[in-house]
DNA sequence: TGTTAATGATTGTTATACTAACTATATTTG
DNA sequence: CAAATATAGTTAGTATAACAATCATTAACA
């Protein structure tokens, strides 16, 4: 039974294209979602707020590890979202090399006003998945995650 | 109990992220694998390649379909490939709108020659995985790309 | 048949990502 | 302490990606 061997093979081969796929279209989605409530910000942006409001202010090397992003663009994106006054950059009396990032009122409010645009995608994105799954997908993506460091 | 469903908000909260990041690594690792290698193409280029392979000489339109890609994307790798020699362009003598897109010889030599630096990484980034939790993962990628048709 | 609509490809704009190089500051170490 | 190194952040260049607008060509249909 020679068909064994080339199924699994056929299955590497479409796999990460598969996930490739369907991280795209997630991506795609959350910032249409986004775009329809006139957010003015997106996806990546909302990641990076995300980041600062759980772990408070921090350094651009935090936010970095944070929303693994590196650190150029972790630039431009506070670039961006300081024009629009949602976060603000503060001299690290410690470090000069160093900010401490925060927040801004703006920031703050900005959050609450998109947070249930995203809840609502994120249940669409996941529909029909029950717990077990949810743990299973995740479980199998840290595992080719970990295969890659 | 209250920690049930506090528990799955949390788990489709981060499930997000973890797809976008293991996607993000994947792409990472083989763009890297394909510069260690000096292939001088990147992953996407290689996509693109393996379409052309795969399904012969077509339009730009079926390219992009094939691949995800929208057409602008498509136009512009698409350029770069045509620059490195590795596809042609010809004229679609029924329909003037269309270009028939053909890998060259030297595209031809090229996919010959990356072919095991994919493969052998596509065997990294599944290591670990068996039959059945690959199965498992398209499943639920597809079940989640699905959710956002 | 002639106007309208749809299609294939391109161009322009904005944003994200990686690499490399650069500035400024901190840390290490001889 | 001084020189070498490392770190935080920025800037520049190239590639990918989404979207909108445009152009040429073809298809639909009144």
């Amino acid at each position: 039974m020679p068909s064994a061997l080339p199924k699994l093979a056929k299955t590497a081969e479409v796999s990460g294209f598969i996930l490739e796929r369907t991280a795209k279209r997630m991506k795609q989605f959350f910032h249409a979602q986004l775009t329809l409530a006139t957010a003015d910000i997106t996806i990546d942006q909302w990641i990076v707020l995300q980041a600062l409001e759980s772990g408070g202010a921090q350094s651009q090397f935090e936010i970095a590890r944070q929303t693994f992003k590196d650190a150029p663009t972790v630039t431009r994106i506070l670039d961006l979202l300081e024009q629009k006054q949602l976060i603000s950059r503060e001299d690290d009396p410690n470090d000069r090399r160093r900010y401490n990032v925060r927040l801004t009122a703006q920031g703050h409010q900005k959050m609450q006003d998109m947070l249930p645009v995203i809840k609502n995608a994120r249940q669409q994105a996941w529909r029909g998945l029950d717990d077990d799954e949810m743990a299973t997908l995740v479980r199998l993506l840290d595992k080719v995650y970990d295969n890659l460091k």
